[in-house]
DNA sequence: TCTGGGGTCCTAGGACCC
DNA sequence: TCTGGGGTCCTAGGACCC
């Protein structure tokens, strides 16, 4: 997933930017072909085992009224809320209705520019933006029967934030003109790009909402939070961002696989060996890609919860599994082993263009 | 936290070079 | 050694997003 990056805009702009995305669409697709399940809270993660390490991939509204919200531990989650129906994660059913509810957007008279399973951007030329809001949340609901939300933005960032304020099942437009009615007092992390941590450390320094932030100096955000993202946080305070919509294919930086394992591992022939069919697993994905890797990373998790990597320049980029695998296990032997093992993981990263 | 899996980008220090 | 200034690469860690 791309995250909204700081750069300038720089193409042809399009007069609204449209940020749709549908309604707790993993539990409503699961909903969708179970008509049963509707009106009842419904919790969707891991292997759908409340006794397993999982985390809630999305709950459905009524399981949320009992506080059950996404990246909780599964086995939170039902107990706060034993009743709910608790499934499996199907990731090719989610992508198959993705791909149509995509497939959907393209036939409107507009860029797409897809953000992940259940979100995209628009960028549409349109004198009545609540209209074509209105024409593709009905579209959608033809083409699935699920239900969505639209931002209607003068950006990116603005738009993105307006789906926010639309959901459930609504359209909601964020520009310049309303910005500061709407956003003025809230707290930095309602901002898209600023999550608890950097909010807490914000709020440390003397930005507590976004108007503070957005008279903050420049200057003092940089030397406190960064060059780049000191004076980032900024001009997100400002509602300010990138307006282009691009519809150009997404180009994987990096590929990776991971596992949290059900029980701790210790045996270290058990590590090297769960390392190498991790290993396996990612060369299999550079292969796919058909570009050759760069570099070569091994993370582990030990227990409670503390994680390392290590990770190397490979002498040339390449795409043969024995050279990745082989990165893989010498970078495995650079780690101390003191601690029981809680997860294994191996990333590829493709040259930088 | 009882804390998944797959990603992206930024930061900072040290190495190395001119 | 009392040891400049800058650019770039490598690496580990952190934060954020879906």
């Amino acid at each position: 997933m791309r995250r909204p990056t700081p750069a300038p805009h720089t193409g042809p702009v399009s007069d609204w930017v449209l940020h749709v995305d549908l309604d707790q669409f993993i539990a409503a697709v699961e909903v969708a072909r179970r008509p049963e399940l509707r009106g009842r809270p419904v919790i969707v993660g891991g292997k759908g085992d409340p006794a397993e390490r999982a985390v809630v991939a999305t709950a459905s509204y009524e399981a949320r009224e009992f506080g059950v919200d996404s990246g909780m531990p599964l086995r939170l989650a039902v107990k706060r809320c034993p009743d709910a129906v608790l499934l499996p994660v199907d990731a090719p059913a989610y992508q198959e209705v993705s791909d149509r509810v995509m497939a959907r957007l393209r036939e409107f008279p507009a860029v797409v520019e897809v953000l992940g399973w259940d979100e995209a951007f628009l960028g549409a030329t349109a004198d009545d933006p609540e209209a074509l809001a209105a024409e593709i949340r009905r579209g959608i609901e033809e083409e699935t029967g699920l239900s969505s939300s639209v931002g209607i933005g003068d950006n990116k960032l603005r738009a993105k934030l307006a789906t926010g304020f639309a959901k459930p099942a609504g359209i909601y437009r964020l520009t310049q003109e309303n910005w500061w009615d709407v956003m003025a007092e809230r707290p930095t992390d309602a901002l898209w790009g600023i999550g608890r941590k950097t909010a807490k450390k914000l709020a440390e320094a003397g930005y507590s909402t976004i108007l503070d932030l957005a008279a903050a100096d420049p200057d003092a955000l940089a030397a406190r939070f960064g060059p780049k993202l000191g004076p980032w946080y900024r001009l997100l305070a400002g509602g300010i961002g990138d307006a282009e919509v691009s519809a150009t294919p997404y180009v994987a930086r990096s590929r990776s696989r991971e596992t949290t394992f059900q029980q701790d591992l210790t045996d270290p022939e058990a590590i090297a060996r769960e390392t190498a069919t991790l290993a396996e697993r990612v060369a299999q994905d550079v292969a796919d890609e058909g570009r050759p890797a760069a570099r070569v990373a091994v993370k582990v998790r030990f227990a409670p919860f503390l994680t390392h990597t290590h990770s190397v320049t490979l002498p040339a980029p390449s795409s043969d599994p024995a050279v990745l695998s082989a990165a893989a296990q010498d970078l495995l032997g650079r780690f101390t082993f003191g601690k029981p093992v809680r997860l294994l993981g191996v990333r590829a990263e493709f040259p930088r263009a």
